[in-house]
DNA sequence: CTGAAAGCGCTTACAG
DNA sequence: CTGAAAGCGCTTACAG
């Protein structure tokens, strides 16, 4: 491995018969030096193959030009598609990304703010609103902007992207109820604080349609389509009235239409089911599958908006909360009439 | 956002009464350092809440802790897997991930691997093999390992960890041969170089078995499950006397699984489905889906351990590739006599 | 529009 | 086992 003695900037502006600053300030305020000076710098930075160092930069602005993303895991096809969101948000700047995974353990993520937090990033996402009270204190004293993602509903510490899971859940349950099925019943994997709130939004649903029981099957386990075929196998041994179910998330909606498939349940007239997130499958599956949409890529664009924006000097106020919202998508796994 | 002045090695050292070249060997080489001075140290730090400047500390030693990843994408559940095994792989150790997307474009891919070589890291992962020629050129002269992920059988630029995609897709088409299937056909999203060797690998398994037509439908649009029932109905409609399908991907595969229970085929009797990853999915659908399993988590772990054994002295030489394999999983969707 | 000076916070040899 | 000196490659005020 060889290596090859890097090109500085006082080696450009040697060769650009221009004082350092003036290369300097060539990369960053172009507009600020003269057309001709600025010809030969970027003729002497061609010829040269020269690249800035970033640690030399950094060391010495106090500034970082990544944005570090904090998110429970990267295996989640939900985190992927806001991460999906975040690069594209992040095209045509020099931004670049410093990725941590929390595997939803607040300690976790409260050492990776920390670690994050000491590189001076020029913006943090973090998922969600249920960091550790240090953790919270730290991004509360950020000398940068700090976007909380996923959800809206709690008051951001500085500013927020995302959805009421709540309302979304409490959503997919009152349009079992007003389709007409009777006993609907709750499957939850992974039960992250999001998880949490749209089991709320599930029971406060119930509660209001005058329902008594509590018909909730959740397992701390990561989701999965096979974890939605036992939880389904499981919810059917403890309560065989259950006529409809919403899950936490598709996956687990897609593990049931299976499961429903292998025991000859017919689903829609039967069964109901309903996901939340409305993956790209849901719609295409037999039949096609309701769920409450969420539009992840969005969440990841406007996040990297919001920090753009502050890096730009304008940007929302300390406080602001952007709700995306969520969007019913009924489809036949729900149409009881029809069949 | 205040700015509250960071804690520096030099507090540290002048808290625990010695020479701040002290705390930085303190750092690294702890066993360097005198039990008293390191307690003492230890303290200071703890109690002044120091943090290195990691900027500082690439500017001096001229190297960086942070492994960069350069994928495709980030939301393809392919390498979603291959980044979960990336950060298990990167457990207990200091390294940090700065990761790019290439959008699977080798100008992108060349630009990224120009930055992130510029920053010095500890190591680089690439996907694949088919990099610009001026990217290899780039990584060949790199100081730091590289691994390229995915893929083996191409001589590696220096480290490489996958699987042959060609045999793979061949296993694939063999089984559906033996399974008794005539008119075995080839469906096939995003076409990147691995797709391209898969293909490859179904036609010569097609041709060794002297079948002469090319029963192949792909296209160059990203991969899901609702494009996999499209092509298949695209398949049928060119093709009617199509009795089995390999699919490029899992996502395809289920697509097909949806759309063939949409019309009424019998999966398994009258139609084989295979498809290539085994993601979770396939073994909990009705029927369950045959795949060509391969080991994404492993591939990110092996990739990570190699890069992490090269720094600590030891590890592969250049030119190293480990075959991670694959393995074929015979299910009820190409069980061509039962039913 | 341009530049000389100082410094960002570490680590690297080199001594002892 | 410990430390004094120099320097990594930039940017920040401050002048002019």
């Amino acid at each position: 491995m060889n290596d090859k003695p890097r090109i500085t900037l006082s080696e450009v502006a040697l060769a650009a018969d221009v004082s350092p600053i003036t290369v300097s300030r060539a990369l960053r305020n172009p507009d600020k030096v003269s057309a001709e000076a600025r010809a030969r710098i970027d003729r002497a930075i061609r010829e040269l193959g020269y690249v800035p160092n970033p640690a030399a930069r950094a060391l010495a602005s106090g500034r970082t030009d990544v944005i570090g993303v904090v998110i429970p895991s990267v295996s989640n096809n939900v985190f992927a598609d806001v991460m999906r969101g975040i690069y594209e948000g992040l095209e045509g700047s020099s931004l670049g990304v410093q990725l941590g995974t929390t595997r939803y353990s607040p300690m976790t993520e409260e050492q990776l703010i920390r670690v994050f937090l000491s590189q001076r990033p020029a913006g943090l996402i973090v998922a969600g609103h249920d960091q550790s009270p240090a953790a919270r204190a730290l991004l509360s004293a950020a000398a940068c902007p700090v976007v909380q993602i996923m959800e809206v509903g709690p008051p951001p510490i500085d500013l927020a992207v995302g959805l009421s899971h709540y309302h979304g859940a409490r959503a997919g349950v009152e349009h079992l109820l007003a389709q007409g099925y009777r006993a609907p019943a709750f499957l939850g994997a992974q039960m992250d604080p999001r998880s949490q709130r749209r089991l709320a939004g599930f029971r406060d649903g119930l509660a209001a349609a005058g329902q008594a029981d509590d018909p909730v099957v959740t397992t701390p386990e990561p989701s999965s389509v096979s974890l939605g075929c036992r939880l389904f196998a499981d919810l059917l041994a403890r309560r065989p009235q259950t006529d409809a179910v919403l899950c936490n998330n598709d996956d687990l909606a897609i593990g049931v239409l299976f499961e429903a498939q292998r025991r000859n349940i017919r689903v829609g007239a039967e069964l109901g089911i309903c996901g939340f997130n409305d993956h790209e499958m849901m719609s295409a599956a037999e039949p096609a599958l309701t769920s409450v949409a969420t539009d992840r890529l969005s969440m990841g664009r406007q996040a990297v908006r919001m920090v753009r924006d502050r890096l730009t000097g304008g940007g929302a106020p300390r406080g602001h909360a952007l709700d995306l919202g969520f969007r019913l998508m009924p489809r036949a796994s729900t149409a009881r009439g029809r069949v």
